[in-house]
DNA sequence: ATATATTAGGAAATCGGTTTCCAAAGAGGG
DNA sequence: CCCTCTTTGGAAACCGATTTCCTAATATAT
């Protein structure tokens, strides 16, 4: 009973050889369906459960997918947009037979790259949710040759599926200008080494540009780093320094704009009344502030599964052409921060 | 330059044993100074890494730890709580050389139970966090051989690691009668299939009856779920039904609480002027809440960090004889919902 | 009826480490 | 200087699957 099975056993009791087990497992070879019957009903009978350690490393498939999420920048399991993000992701590729596995640094002791730990582990591909692109040991690992896809990087080399964060910027600011009809807009932004973050504010500038809205110094600040204390800081020092207070604020994460809620209201500013505030990302706090907050939101679903989507594609058929940068439309959500 | 790498070409190159390669890398068996550093240095300057699966096949270790990470009740990765725990717990086993590995019930298009998974897999122990002890298949899992642990089931042969609710409920209720110096308190607790609430409800209940207040039928509601949807519906329930308003609700978990207190402001009820609101669990959110929450905290950290060292001691010296049920202190956060 | 094509299933090599056992070489003791 | 003890490192079996090659048996074609 509590004896370990293996294939020989199995090939043993049934009379047969431990290749024809294999081939019934596998689906493959020529076997009768008679034998075949035999050995899948005698499989399940004793529960056996093929070694994948044996499997893997004779076929040098491991399904497994490797996923690098930094912590860094306040990034990991507890951050909500991330972890909703893998979620979806995992539920998909869980679908077609692949595991995740966390990239670790130091496994058993020794620091090690995260190719490294790729190699070792031989996974079948890589799925990088990060906040960081100036991570040497990341680069390594997108150059190398494993199967990658980001939900935020963009770089040479690797695909991505990111938000169309310039529609984004767009459809606020058309709001601003058109229901709200409003022009004075000052900017928050999280830090430019984030490639959303840089992407907005980008098309923020262009647009502002475009309209000619007047802009002093103060109107765009940006904050140290992620998380709504960051934006509480920002929002006061906006506050503090500019000269026209701004009729609506752009925040360019949910998150943060927690934040600059928070600061407007410990400096008895009114929301929407006084400044009328829109976020970007729609996270699913984001209906719980108080007020309700307007914002752009990403379609998290969406995200994750297309990435999950691109690299089975790119793992199984390796020599099919995709492009690198996806993007997923976003929407705008008009709740109490606006009026 | 890229040519893989085994124990075998590293043998050659410097002349040696594959063998005694793999003494080298295991720190175990005779293997001269001068020899063993030759080889780390060779190592090294390759950049080999030894194939896990390999060494999995021979050693029967595989330095995983499974996960249950039930998707039923709402409960993922996208639920704040369970992501925070999970991520305290991995840091802490990622420490002595282990990682993660979500266990997956359909793998490659059939079905498995969780047992068949982790002796598949040949994980070396098993965490679980799960809202459901109703599950069949957890329930082989945990009487398995397989070293376990979970952080809020609690079941005859598991080992448990979970806040001390009933000395947070006595907080609370005692806050209340003393600081507050109330007594006509409602309760909205969550499902009782979960264990959590059931251990609260109970601690709330009896000390009740030994205080000897008063309570209607309608001061305790039951959610029919988790989340803040459930506490609207719940709350609404309470005020449409109950004689006579409380003048504090205790709710069971602050993601309820924050639909508790949507549901009175909708009601034109404020807080903590007509009715205060204590929560339990100190989510990040609470503290962002309008009014911010009053709540019981649970130590995430501890409770993570307590699990993976339990389980490792498991794992790694499956003689040692520990409690089953290791609890947590908790402790009052004093906010604006009351006063 | 003979020659050829299929099919079923077995034998054995292989993946890349780990580990046991053993022999040779060097060290220490009398 | 000979004998025993300890170190060092090699040879080879092993973990449990996959996969290739091969033979025997059966089916089909001529």
């Amino acid at each position: 009973m509590k004896d370990k099975k293996t294939i020989y056993n199995i090939a043993e009791a049934l009379d047969l050889s431990p290749g024809t087990i294999s081939k019934v497992l596998n689906q493959n070879g020529n076997v009768s369906d008679s034998t075949r019957e035999r050995v899948l009903k005698y499989i399940k009978e004793v529960g056996y459960v093929p070694a994948k350690s044996a499997r893997n490393l004779k076929s040098k498939r491991t399904f497994t997918i490797g996923v690098v999420f930094t912590e860094a920048l306040n990034i990991g399991l507890e951050h909500a947009f991330f972890s909703s993000l893998l979620q979806h992701f995992k539920t998909y590729v869980e679908k077609f037979g692949y595991e995740l596995s966390f990239i670790v640094r130091r496994l058993g002791g020794h620091e090690m790259s995260y190719l490294e730990w790729c190699m070792n582990k031989r996974v079948d591909g890589v799925y990088i949710v990060t906040g960081n692109d100036q991570d040497q040991a990341l680069i390594e690992l997108i150059d190398s040759h494993i199967p990658s896809v980001s939900n935020d990087l963009i770089f040479e080399g690797l695909h991505s599926v990111v938000s169309d964060n310039e529609t984004g910027v767009y459809l606020a600011l058309d709001y601003i200008k058109n229901d709200l009809k409003k022009n004075k807009v000052a900017y928050i932004s999280g830090p430019l080494k984030a490639k959303q973050f840089q992407e907005r504010y980008e098309a923020y500038q262009s647009y502002i540009k475009k309209e000619g809205w007047h802009q002093e110094k103060s109107s765009v600040v940006f904050t140290e780093s992620f998380g709504d204390t960051s934006g509480y800081r920002a929002v006061l020092e906006m506050m503090a320094l500019i000269k026209e207070k701004p009729e609506v604020i752009f925040v360019s994460s949910d998150d943060i704009a927690l934040g600059v809620l928070k600061g407007l209201r410990d400096l008895k500013i009114r929301i929407p009344e006084d400044i009328q505030i829109i976020g970007f990302d729609d996270m699913p706090f984001s209906k719980h502030f108080t007020p309700t907050l307007t914002t752009i939101a990403q379609d998290r679903l969406a995200l994750g599964e297309m990435a999950a989507k691109i690299l089975i594609a790119k793992i199984e058929n390796p020599e099919i052409i995709l492009d690198e940068v996806t993007r997923i439309p976003v929407k705008m959500i008009i709740r109490e921060s606006t009026q």
